[in-house]
DNA sequence: CGCATTCACTTAACATGTTAAGTATCTCGC
DNA sequence: GCGAGATACTTAACATGTTAAGTGAATGCG
């Protein structure tokens, strides 16, 4: 009822391939981007009625766990390149979640922490994050999940020297 | 010497875990998120230099396979959304790698197909891309590359009925 | 037939991804 | 102690992600 793909406009086969290619819905970066999208989207309608996206919440997260980290130490650890950092740490400032002031030592760098109204916003998020969280794991199973992140890390791994681009490779 | 994540500014402890949650960068979505990320970093500087994002790659190899899509069957296809799509196929259309016509039966459709421009420019591209996979699956292994992907349809499909949000739900 | 609904897209608006520049500091060699 | 180069961010500019609203064309029903 939703859709039927059959009947094309014109009686084509499904398949024409004018350049040889694998089979481009089943590549690996196709697999991860689905199954992480399907995996988001548990979370996402939690996270949207406290006013937070995705990235916001991992900061919050990055951020709980710590007493202060500078921006660079704070980008690495929730995976956020400088320019968006910087842009949702001003908004986030701007509401209050996080405080920053400028390290003694370095005036070039800031240290960034959790405020009191951030820990109550995580602390109200939290519950059901944890329990989305709790549901994926139990349909997957813990198991398959454990063994399923480590296969990722050993992909990551794997491809760790191969640099995509401007790798500064020591001889060259 | 590219880092000393030692002896912060002041001299506390790494973690405080101000609310109890999960170690952060272990969550699902982080390794998907990760693995992703060092997987696609070995394609993009290739897609760089033909001037096409890892997108309109995308787009242009769901097109290679078949003689023309609707944009919501392309949209399905390549993973994005609607106003993405249609955003990247104005762009696409303007550098002529791709043509549209309106379907004849019904005027709101409009069938997309890649051009004899976007054959070329695919062909070229190809052989890199092909290498670059190649080499992925080489240094982490076929069998377990099977495997992990196979792992990541599972999760899919395990999280398919718990909707993230709109699921309309048939007695509801 | 007439018109409210539904459909297939497109636009708009805002947030992030991504690369390149810009700015203020800091470091180091001389 | 000064000037070139490195650092830590921030801004800018453009592309995409994401949701909501808009537009024109088909459908269904009274």
């Amino acid at each position: 009822m939703t859709k039927k793909s059959a009947d094309p406009v014109n009686g084509h086969p499904p398949a024409t391939r004018q350049v040889p290619m694998r089979d481009f819905s089943r590549s690996l970066p196709m697999s991860l981007l689905r199954a992480r999208e399907a995996v988001m989207r548990q979370f996402r309608p939690s996270l949207r009625e406290h006013g937070l996206t995705e990235q916001q919440w991992r900061i919050l997260r990055a951020l709980a766990a710590i007493e202060a980290v500078e921006v660079t130490e704070l980008a690495r650890t929730a995976f956020l390149l400088g320019p968006s950092l910087s842009r949702i740490l001003r908004d986030l400032e701007a509401r209050n979640l996080i405080e920053r002031k400028t390290a003694k030592a370095d005036q070039r760098r800031s240290m960034v922490s959790i405020s009191k109204e951030g820990l109550k916003l995580m602390a109200s998020v939290a519950p059901t994050s944890e329990a989305i969280y709790a549901e994926i794991t139990r349909r997957f199973g813990a198991r398959k999940l454990a063994e399923l992140q480590e296969m990722l890390g050993e992909l990551e791994r794997s491809l760790a020297g191969l640099g995509g681009a401007d790798e500064t490779i020591a001889g060259e």
